[in-house]
DNA sequence: ATATGGCCCTGGTTGC
DNA sequence: TGCAACCAGGGCCATA
């Protein structure tokens, strides 16, 4: 399940990969709803289009797409291709003659004579284009965990009522946070899941802030973690899994009191903490 | 404003 | 051992 870190991950390996490269054809399999974009258009809208850069925005791949006027491609982008990889979604950077995966929705063959693919079995990614001619640039729904100042992060939560939890999931606040670093930051701010966002102290909040940040970046350093079957653009699995404190460890002892920890569920999603560390 | 539950979808795990 | 039922969950939607 890629949250930002493991988004990350993957956009700065596929723009060290692509950037500069050029789209020269562009196959789409049969991946009927899930395209925010329908496929032709997209297919079409891709065609021709230099990779300007690749970055990531909550946990959104952005590609910035130049013209595709090959004598002319520039540097301002022209268009967008956007990815949200869901639950389960791939980017691959390989060589034409890589084995296809099962659920490849989606291949751009390159000029440098390579494939970016998009694999995706359980169908919750999308793709989306968007031509900068049209329309504005791709915001994210919500802040950014990593940049955001510490009066703006009390403000998004203190007017609210929802389990803590809840509101770290909902994108349109912070983009980014999923429910792996959801749970491990709550756990290093030791802030129970279920606590209301209105009852947290400011000390509290700044601990949430500082927890989450010191989370996140760990996390990107270490390539994001790897459950399921997470790789990055190049098939490396990352190495967070092996420093969660929490998350998918119920009824194991917790690391700081050895107290067991517990899976209650929180807006309907799996939630793991430690019933004495967290207040 | 918030809560709940269903839907999408497949693969891994569990239960008999 | 084999097979079916079940569950995971990000985002979105309808309903309470």
């Amino acid at each position: 399940m890629p949250e930002l870190p493991e988004v990350e991950t993957i956009a700065r390996g596929v723009h060290e990969r692509v950037r500069g490269d050029r789209i020269v054809d562009v196959w789409f399999g049969n991946y009927r709803e899930p395209f925010k974009t329908p496929a032709p258009r997209q297919a079409k809208g891709l065609a021709g289009r230099a990779v300007l850069a690749v970055h990531r925005t909550g946990k959104h791949i952005v590609f910035e797409l130049g013209s595709s006027d090959a004598a002319n491609s520039g540097t301002e982008p022209e268009a967008q291709w956007i990815v949200h990889l869901g639950m389960t979604g791939r980017l691959l950077v390989t060589t034409p003659d890589a084995p296809v995966a099962a659920h490849t929705h989606a291949r751009l063959d390159l000029a440098s004579g390579r494939e970016l693919r998009f694999v995706d079995p359980r169908r919750f990614g999308r793709l989306e284009f968007r031509s900068l001619k049209k329309g504005a640039p791709f915001q994210g729904p919500g802040a950014e965990p990593l940049t955001i100042g510490a009066d703006e992060f009390a403000a998004l939560f203190h007017s609210r009522r929802m389990p803590i939890k809840a509101a770290l999931l909902n994108q349109t606040l912070l983009a980014g946070v999923g429910n792996i670093y959801a749970d491990e930051s709550l756990f290093q701010a030791g802030i129970r899941p279920r606590r209301r966002t209105n009852r947290l102290t400011a000390d509290e909040l700044g601990r949430l802030r500082q927890a989450l940040l010191k989370v996140l970046d760990h996390a990107i350093r270490l390539g994001g973690s790897s459950v399921s079957d997470y790789v990055d653009a190049n098939g490396v699995r990352g190495f967070f899994q092996l420093e969660h404190c929490v998350y998918q460890r119920t009824g194991e002892p917790c690391l700081r009191c050895q107290t067991p920890i517990r899976r209650i569920l929180v807006a309907g999603r799996g939630t793991h903490f430690c019933p004495k560390c967290q207040r």
